[in-house]
DNA sequence: AATGAATGAGAATTCATTCAT
DNA sequence: GATGAATGAATTCTCATTCAT
């Protein structure tokens, strides 16, 4: 049962601490910045987020240019806070709910599942994580590299665990089936967004990847 | 012994047929596209595509900025241009080399460390590649998710044929196979390019990744 | 004896006939067009008319932005109110304090003592007159210039009496010795309000330029 | 004999030396640079240096608007420029000119033909000094202030000399004795460029002012 | 009256591309 | 072919002003 990704599930977002509008002080609003976000996603992953104008966004948002910027500070932030309310939960999501299973193999089925299932009801936003996300070389390096780093990490620490426990082969290095695991699940996604994108094929995939990789790491 | 990729390589280009250069007729100094095409390489793998101003491509390049305009048509097109001279040839290579294997074990083999060693001997490339080719958002949907498309079926029939020599186990899908054994090698050389970069531990992960797949293929 | 200027000194606003509120009918919070006006006179001193932002003479008036709408028509007007509040007030009272003083020679130390004076107990403003006031072209040329003019012509009186009386020297032109008295008057300001602008300085070279420019004059 | 001041006088560039032409590398632009300058100095004493904008100064020196940031860093750049290559070169010639003359009485006399007889003939130049360089808060306090007030010094010098040769009254303070007169000098130039401006008349201002600080100085 | 979120016109600046030399 | 000065379209962002609350 993998939840919904983002906005729709607010099981992701507990007590909005993530939340920032720099010069805004009250009320109501924080919706402008939510449609704000969505719009970013909706128009980022159509065009690109370099192909994209500002004044694309504001007005598939409905606001005006100069609304951006109430809650933004430039483009870039834009695309930085889609990964911060997006992505990141995503990845914190996927360690709180490994956190909870303690079988190695039914962990790394369910992060594929949850990785993939996520995805599968937002295209757009998969097409985002797996394109214009990479397309600021700024944000790929200094923010995004890190974060993904840990989640690497994370995978691989399953992996280790796996190991320890008889389950998985002694001779594969865990950090590189990590990035391996990940890699596949991200060719995926990107394959399935920028193709027909039908919904539940993405999330089928994941029993393939996970019964692929699986056997090929089992020890038994 | 994986080949070196690329210009170094003569033997990648049997018949230079994908070569373009729209506004040239004669081919006088081939070497000045050639050392563009390097430069290109080199300052597209530190800023990315878009943060790559087409002055420094020429500063790189020992050339006056309209020079650049002799041999390429736009900015865009040094991008295409370096998919074409560099990817395509890569991809053709492996299409010729599985054609001379006839294993499916082996072929899936081979195409591991081709693909992971070309790169490990061309960090820059392999950035460039991993990176800079999605951010035009045109050359990546219009024009190089084709090529993929085909590279990933080229795959796929390779899984396909050990399906039904018997050798990989029916339940799989090829093509979802293929697109996660593709979206695996990218997301090795993405990490590899965007961390340290140690020439040859690369090529060093073919082997752990077509060892897992292979496993995990297996019908034994 | 000069006395202090502006707001604190109700001396010198007899009929405040000057005042104009656009759209304001009542003036219940007189005090809060007050309040503004000094933080505008903060604000432009420390950073010059263009480089403020109404929004910044509002947090230093801890009003709202639109607030500042209420009593003032826009940005210029809030410079032209200056204008009108502080130096035509001052510029009255020269005029007034003139008219019951009978010594030529004597009317001209006390408006360069008052002219100094005033300044002296005010740094802000006296930068702001020196410099702000210059920034919009438009209010130096229609609003401030015609003023100015009225000033020197009664600078320039003065010096057509003494004259007259055979106490200054016949062949100096009034007009010009006006203009050099104001503008080393207007000079002092500016460089002691640019400079370190101790306190009594400004008023201890009223004395100094006082002496030089009647000596320069006096035909005796 | 006042020279002309500027452009027009190549008796003030000697060598060219200042010229800066950040991305230029070689020939002819030289004017170009000139070209600009001149029709900044039109526009901003027409204008004011806010309301004018860049395209406008484009437009009257004939040039594309980005042809400005070949030969200016911005906008500001343009006013500091024009700060150096004109009222700079006008400071250095002042003090040039007066090392040159002995007597503190001549030396004075000159000092005041030769700044507002350069202004004479330049009323937008006069203009732009008087106005224009005064509206950018940063130019005037981190660039122009130390300037004027070296030039300050220059002027306190010659009076501090005539002291102790006995020709000044020793009463007076040189600083404040050299901010009056400058103050003066700047107050006839904006008076006159504010006004009808016709040539020749602030030159004539200058043989009233000197004589006036020159009675006002006297020991004798 | 007061507020401050929202607006959107406007402007500086950048940079791919051209073309006279 | 090669150059690089010149171009000007295009875009982000700012900020004075408005107006619903």
């Amino acid at each position: 049962m993998v939840p919904a990704f983002g906005v729709t599930e607010p099981r992701f977002s507990p007590a909005d601490a993530g939340r920032k509008s720099p010069r805004i002080g009250r009320r109501a609003s924080g919706d402008k910045r939510e449609r704000i976000l969505r719009a970013a996603t909706r128009v980022f992953a159509r065009k690109g987020f370099y192909a994209t104008r500002v004044s694309e966004v504001a007005r598939a948002a409905g606001v005006a240019d100069g609304t951006i910027y109430l809650y933004f500070k430039s483009k870039e932030d834009l695309l930085t806070s889609l990964f911060e309310d997006r992505v990141e939960r995503l990845l914190a999501t996927v360690k709180d709910t490994l956190a909870r299973i303690d079988a190695p193999e039914e962990r790394l089925r369910t992060l594929i599942e949850l990785q993939l299932g996520v995805l599968d009801g937002e295209r757009d936003l998969a097409e985002v994580i797996t394109v214009s996300l990479r397309q600021s070389t700024r944000l790929l390096r200094q923010y995004a590299a890190p974060k993904f780093k840990q989640y690497l990490e994370t995978i691989a620490a399953v992996v280790a665990d796996g190991q320890a426990r008889g389950d998985f082969r002694a001779e594969v290095v865990p950090m590189e089936a990590a990035r391996a695991l990940f890699g596949a699940l991200d060719g995926l996604a990107l394959t399935w967004a920028l193709g027909q994108a039908h919904p539940g094929t993405l999330r089928a995939s994941a029993t393939q990847v996970a019964t692929l990789f699986l056997r090929g790491l089992s020890a038994r």
